[in-house]
DNA sequence: TCCGAGGTGTAATATTATGACATGGCGCCT
DNA sequence: AGGCGCCATGTCATAATATTACACCTCGGA
């Protein structure tokens, strides 16, 4: 079963394009994830998450760091250790195809295949489970005899936002 | 339709689970598109795809420039410049996941929607065209009013070679 | 109290990728 | 032949992404 593709989100206009995550319940879900496997959700997870969340869009590690970083400089090991933390946890997906990380506001049950559509014009990411996909992939992996284990799929194109809205 | 999995390779060990490519037919695909876009192919980009076409598994462009370097050291920015006329030319692929790069000795048409699955045992790369997987895609991106350019779609999993022939 | 697991802060380094610029070959026009 | 434009090359430099190493801290159980 699919996510809801909330497409009643259209027409907000806070910034561009924006479509920020639920924070808390990210933060929630991450809270869960820590207590389940007895490790502490410290302030340095919290606050990547948060900023990721409220982002709303894909970040590079370094881009993180640079935000996060006050009087004290935060460095990029300490962003990819939170980075590592979160995606286990299932807060955060890392864009192969641009080396950069966004917050998943979604619950991803056990074996779900997820698509990420990445829109070239604003870079916003929405995410789709497709069932369909999913036989595909076991299709070409059983012909080839191939076990799979972890799929990336990633569309690059143009969201409805930056469609109708052009360039911008 | 799929491409041939050449499973009956199993057995042979001139090298763990090798699986080269075509030299000659992927060079010769090469060179028509050079001569379709009124360019040279030059000795540089011969260089590169043979190597990558020998090897049968994907490299690190670092890597590629190591291997061709003899008196004269290969820069990387050498290989880079090669490698996007290969791919330009379809005749490598890149691996998102590893940001490593591989010869292709297929003929992808138009629209093709091709599953990249990388071996996590032996690094071995094999290709499948799947027709159900891109109308999942289509499937998804119709959904949410997203329109789609390009896909990039690897399967992480073990072959068929490591599955019946544990670690090694 | 002692110990160990995990987190932090910091420095250093590895890996991947691109920018800038002078040079050289090679067609093409005059 | 001479000049010109285009593209590739060689070389240096730098940006961007990611990991390793290590000393220290803190918390919780034996
Ligand atoms: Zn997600
Ligand atoms: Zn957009
Ligand atoms: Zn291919
Ligand atoms: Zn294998």
């Amino acid at each position: 079963m699919a996510h809801d593709p909330d497409q009643s989100s259209r027409g907000v206009h806070a910034d561009a394009h924006r479509h920020a995550i639920d924070a808390d319940a990210v933060q929630s879900r991450a809270r869960a994830y820590a207590t389940s496997k007895g490790l502490p959700f410290t302030a340095m997870r919290q606050r990547v998450l948060a900023l990721l969340a409220a982002s709303g869009k894909p970040m590079a590690a370094y881009e993180i760091a640079e935000k996060l970083s006050d009087a004290r400089r935060v460095q990029a090991v300490q962003v990819y250790r939170a980075l590592e933390f979160l995606q286990e946890a299932g807060c955060v997906h890392r864009l192969a195809s641009q080396s950069s990380y966004f917050a998943c506001d979604h619950l991803h049950g056990n074996g779900e295949t997820v698509v990420f559509m990445v829109c070239s014009q604003c870079g916003a990411v929405q995410e789709a489970a497709s069932d369909l996909v999913a036989r595909g992939l076991r299709g070409v992996a059983k012909t080839t005899g191939f076990k799979p284990l972890h799929p990336i799929i990633e569309l690059e194109g143009e969201c409805a936002d930056c469609t109708s809205e052009p360039v911008r």
